[in-house]
Parts: C-alpha cells; structure tokens; sequence
DNA sequence: ATATAAAACCACAAAATGCCACATCATGCC
DNA sequence: GGCATGATGTGGCATTTTGTGGTTTTATAT
C-alpha cells in the first residue's frame, strides 16, 4: 500500500483542494519537494477513486461546483417563490426571523416587503439590501467575511453575531438532502452556521426545494430538535433521500 | 514555470459573468496575465458549450446589467466620480482597506472592482454587494444593523466588529464641514462610528464632495491624528468652512 | 461613404504538460 | 544477506496550451 509519506502527499491534496477548489501539479511538486510527476501519479490515482477530477496542469474537486447564485434564481423559480410564499405565511406581525442566504430565501424576502413591524436577520446582502429599502422592516445583517457565491457572509464574525440573537422563525436553506434525510451544505463551514441558525430559532424551518432531494452535497449539517417543519414544493416520493425526510420532518408543502 | 491553470480561468469568466452580465477581452486578459488571444480562446470554447454569447470584444450572458440605483440618483455624481478615482489611485495591491457607506464611496469602490488581491472592509451594503462580485476582491461586511437611507449597518455590533479589524487606509465620508474645518454627522451614533473607522485606519482619508461646506450637521466627529487627508473635488474660497479646513488638513483634489 | 482604430481570425513557433518506459532507491519479507 | 515489491526520478516523445505576427473583419466617427 502507500508509503506514510505518500499518504500524507494524498491528505494534503485533498486538503487544499478543498480549500481552493483546484490544485496545480507545479505548485504541489514545489510544496512536497517531489518531481511533478509523482504528483501526477498522486492525481491519477485519486482520479481513479473519483475523488478528484483531472485538468491539464491540476486537478480539481470532483463535485460540480456550487453553481452561482444568479444561476440557482433561474432554475425552477416557479417552485421557489411558492416556497417563499409559504413560508412568509407563517410569519406574523411584530415577529423577529431569521432568514438564511440562498435564492429560495430570496423569495421569502421579497413575499416580506409589505408586511409591518418585522425585525429580519440575515446573513445575505441581497436580502438585508430588498429588505431595509422598504424602510418598514427593521434590518440586521450578520457580518463577516463575505462569500461571493451566495452573496452572503459566512465565517467567525458571522458565527459570534448570531450568538446574540434569539429569533421566534428561523428560515435555514440547504445544500441537498440526504438518503437518510439529513440536510447537508458543501462546507463544513456552511454547515455549522446553518446549525446554529436553527438553534438560533424557537421555531425552524428548513426551506428546499425538490431539486435538492437529488443533489449530494459532502457536510451534514447536524439537526437540531427546535426543527419544526421542512417547507418544500413537491415530495417525489420514488426517491430515498425523500421518503426519509418524510419520515423524519414534518413537512409542509407550499 | 508553472502556469496557472486554464480551468480556473474559465471559472472566473463564468463567475464574473454571471455577476456583472457581461465580461471583456481586454479586461480579462490582464487581470490573469494572459495574452487576449488566449481570452478568446477561452471564450470561444465556453460558447461552443453554449454557456455564453460571444460580442465584438467579449461575452455576455444577454441580460443586461442595470447600473446601480443609489449611483444615477447621485447629485454631482461627476464630482464624485473623480473623488473615487483619485481615491482609488492611492490603493496599491494587496492592501486592505476600510471603505464607509455613502454615494461617494459607491464611486471609489467601482473604481477599485479591477484590482487584484484587495481585502475590502465596509458597513455599507450596495459596496459589499458590488465589491464581491467580482469574485476576485475579498470583502468583509461590518454587520449589525441596517440603516434603511444609507443601506449600511450603524450600531453596536458594527463597532463591536470594527474593533477586530486594522487597515492600511480607511475612506471615511462625513455628514458637512463645520466653519472650524471640523467634520459632522447627522447622530451621535455616525459621528462616533466614523470616528472609529478613521482610528483604524493606519492612514485615513475623508472622502468628501464641495456640497458638504455648505452643509451643517448637528455632531462633530472627533478629530483623529491618523488623518491623511481630506479628498474632494474643489475648494469654494469664499467659504469658510472650506478655508478652515484648508488650513487644518492636507487636502487631495481629485 | 470613407477612414481609422480596435478586435477577431489564422497559422506557426515556443513552452508547458502528459504519458510511457526504464533505472534507481527504499522497504519489507524470507 | 538476498530478493521481491512498490514508490520515485529521469529522459524521450506526443499532446495541449499559449504567444506572436500578419491579415481580415468589425465598430465608430468624420
């Protein structure tokens, strides 16, 4: 089998792939001390376990990237803005929620914009920016380290700002679901944060839409038993990961 | 040598495309250092997959990118312009840089989306939005709570953050000029904010168009040594609040 | 319409990468 | 120790990518 050190080489890869998204034979080879063609061979056998995916001079994360958010709003928008109506009828009032980033929440946001008396917090700009420009809603952005693909801040900052807060709604989005049910991100980063913002929540909501019963994303975002419903459009019932989150949540569809 | 590689090259296109709309050669060509042909090279076969559209002298997605709202509804948007040029013409790559909310400021922040290596901190919502979608500028938002007329964040937990964070250079605008030369704010809360901005700058600027000597706000906003120099676009003589701060700062035309 | 500058296209050269075969070295095992 | 095994390095050669110079096309102003 492998040789310590070339176990080490391997972890290490995955490591910064992880990190970064990609990685580069040159770089690599610098880093290790080792010739570029042992990095190749290195590639070639994570390849092979589809771990990773080959490109000329690198490699990168088998995973398709996350696509982006302009992206995501385009697809199945229909289906996203009944989730978002939905969920902003639960809301009443006078209530203080909080709304996770992502294009479904984006929906949510927008059903928001007439109602009275509501505090929002959230950790997506584009929501906080919706939101404050009603000049009704009272707006709180959780700060920190801004991620350009969801346009929202994720990160240490992000984390201490929620501690402060208490909601009565929490609205929390997902990356995909999976067979056994649970939620899952791309991060483990995304991941935590979307755990504690349905701690952060007397009531919580996960929000998806059925795109995400077949998308694997690698974290489980740990569940939490203030979890009071997954809001959804439809519940294809021929697959795994949605016959187990029917079991597990209440569901409500939109 | 080692070249970067030509996959994530055709990520960025992708990315900056769907954030702005539309992408240009020459542009691209620069910020990865790479000749134009192999720009076209890229965009060509991103368009064979049909993932874009090719135009005379780059690529678009087709939907047309809407100019920022609070930009256009500028008053002396011309002055402020220059104001942000000049401004930006002080941030060299790799710095990082606080940036306070305020049309002026919007300016200085679109003219820095081309650099490279920026860390970018601000409470203001439309510049974080803008600064991250370039993907290439890494941006920090002051969270907190948002104050709907300057879509930025005021209050407790912005200064809470602020205190975490020291810069190369903070961009600071300010509410008028007092006839003692001394900068105000509309609340005790800015003035102490913009306060702290200007602290935490190791150089600091304040970014103001000739309006403000005309102008009188309630609170002055205490006066920092760490204070570079004020940035505007002329000097009214007959004024007096513009020969006071003439004679107490380092004034930049723009 | 014509002039002009910028951009696109094309073909070829240069550089970097990938692949293969073989030599070398370390390690494990008898 | 001697041998087998597997990892690593080296050099040759094919492939891919990139840059360059020249020509053609396009956009825009006069």
């Amino acid at each position: 089998m492998n040789r310590p050190l070339a176990f080490d080489r391997l972890n290490h890869i995955l490591q910064s792939l992880d990190a970064s998204g990609s990685v580069s034979v040159g770089e690599l080879a610098e880093r290790f001390g080792v010739s570029k063609e042992t990095i190749r061979r290195d590639l070639k056998s994570l390849a092979d376990q589809g771990r990773v995916s080959l490109v000329h001079g690198g490699a990168t994360l088998g995973l398709p990237a996350e696509p982006s958010l302009s992206r995501r709003e385009a697809e199945n928008a229909p289906g996203k803005a009944a989730i978002g109506r939905k969920a902003a009828s639960l809301v009443r009032d006078g209530m203080v929620v909080l709304i996770d980033s992502g294009s479904t929440t984006l929906f949510l946001a927008e059903a928001l914009i007439t109602r009275e008396h509501l505090t929002v917090i959230t950790n997506s700009l584009p929501i906080a920016l919706t939101l404050c420009r009603t000049q009704v809603v009272k707006t709180i952005m959780l700060g920190g380290e801004i991620h350009a693909n969801d346009e929202a801040s994720f990160g240490v900052d992000t984390l201490e700002l929620l501690r402060h807060y208490t909601v009565d709604l929490a609205f929390v989005g997902a990356g995909g679901i999976s067979d056994e049910g649970d939620f899952t991100d791309y991060t483990r980063l995304a991941a935590e944060q979307r755990h504690l913002m349905l701690k952060a929540g007397r009531k919580a909501y996960v929000v998806a839409d059925h795109t995400k019963f077949e998308r694997r994303t690698p974290v489980t975002i740990a569940p939490t038993p203030s979890l009071a419903g997954l809001i959804i459009d439809r519940l294809p019932d021929e697959l795994a990961s949605a016959r187990a989150a029917q079991q597990r949540w209440p569901i409500l569809l939109a």
